[in-house]
DNA sequence: GGCGGCTCTTGATATAAATCAAGAAATCAG
DNA sequence: CTGATTTCTTGATTTATATCAAGAGCCGCC
């Protein structure tokens, strides 16, 4: 869909970046200013409310990270975004971002596309919830992302599908045997 | 952000159309051949699926309706879209809505910086699924959409915040009180 | 290699919400 | 207006999931 010269020169406008175990990619209540690739790594996007903390999300390669609405509107991030492991980035400041579409004049539509694509996901995610008992959505997640389950801590992932450490472990138990 | 002229002309790309209470605005399974921009009414988007409905969400006026995912990259509607009301459209074929961009040349940026509006909507729609009690997401529906409860029937509103009716009405019942 | 802190598991109990059932209220069609 | 649907409410009961509490496993660190 692009050509190899501009492939290139997009490539080259990403720069690389590591954040080591732990590190936050961003924090809550300040400005996204960067748009990142994850090349390698997983991390996790959470708040921090009233006592209890929110997985929201894990990002994992082959994926971008930002937080969107700060990154395209300006405020501030409404999640903290944490390393999980070691990552390796490539990014691209707001200013950098800007210039892209004169070097790939396609960018809009092709970045238009690639948020519906993640738009349909999150249909889906709202859809479970809806619809789905939190066993279902464990089975569901396992099948789509069964790597995920020996990278992070299960708590995390316990968040993200809408329930608690020891619901998980006991759904985990019953799907093991 | 747009030129006098550009807007006019895409205007007029679009076709009024009515739809009647009841009518289907697109049927589950089938192709989504068009975008609409609501003017007047209300469209229930649902899904059947062994024995129980679900609505996903209930589309209004000043906001466009379709199934993205169908419309943008092909493949059957994962949902039904009926309306709940008379309904005024201002509706586009995908063959002519690809010509849109030759009119406006900053088509796909406008219309990514929509669909990220709408993909923040929807993060914190499952945020709150994570997140908030039934009575919650009441509440927080209730306060930025007051005029929904009395134009549609509540068991639907109920269903989209993932409760049942009974539990809808009894947090209804505190609420008045 | 052992200590301290995370993480996960397990059991007991509590609670929110679902389900079932029936009747009341509202809406619609003729 | 009147009967027939549909929608909403209410109460009784059940169920899924959360909460609380304690112990077990695992892991990094000194």
């Amino acid at each position: 869909m692009l050509k190899q010269e501009e492939l290139h020169a997009v490539c080259n406008m990403f720069k690389e970046e590591k954040l080591s175990k732990g590190a936050y990619f961003l924090k809550q209540n300040q400005p996204a200013n960067k748009l990142s690739f994850i090349q390698s790594g997983l991390i996790r996007i959470f708040t921090h409310e009233d006592g209890k903390e929110i997985t929201q999300w894990i990002s994992s390669p082959g994926y971008f990270v930002t937080e969107i609405s700060s990154f395209m509107f300006g405020g501030s991030s409404r999640w903290n975004m944490q390393a999980l492991t070691e990552v390796e980035l490539f990014s691209i400041s707001i200013s950098e971002y800007q210039k892209i579409v004169k070097v790939v004049p396609k960018w809009h539509e092709l970045e238009k596309l690639f948020i519906v694509k993640c738009f349909v996901i999150l249909e889906n995610r709202i859809y479970n919830h809806l619809s789905k008992s939190a066993e279902q959505r464990y089975q569901e997640f396992f099948n789509q992302n069964p790597s995920l389950f020996n990278q992070v801590p299960l708590q995390y992932i316990a968040s993200m599908l809408g329930m608690t450490p020891e619901t998980f472990s006991r759904i985990r138990k019953k799907q093991l045997s």
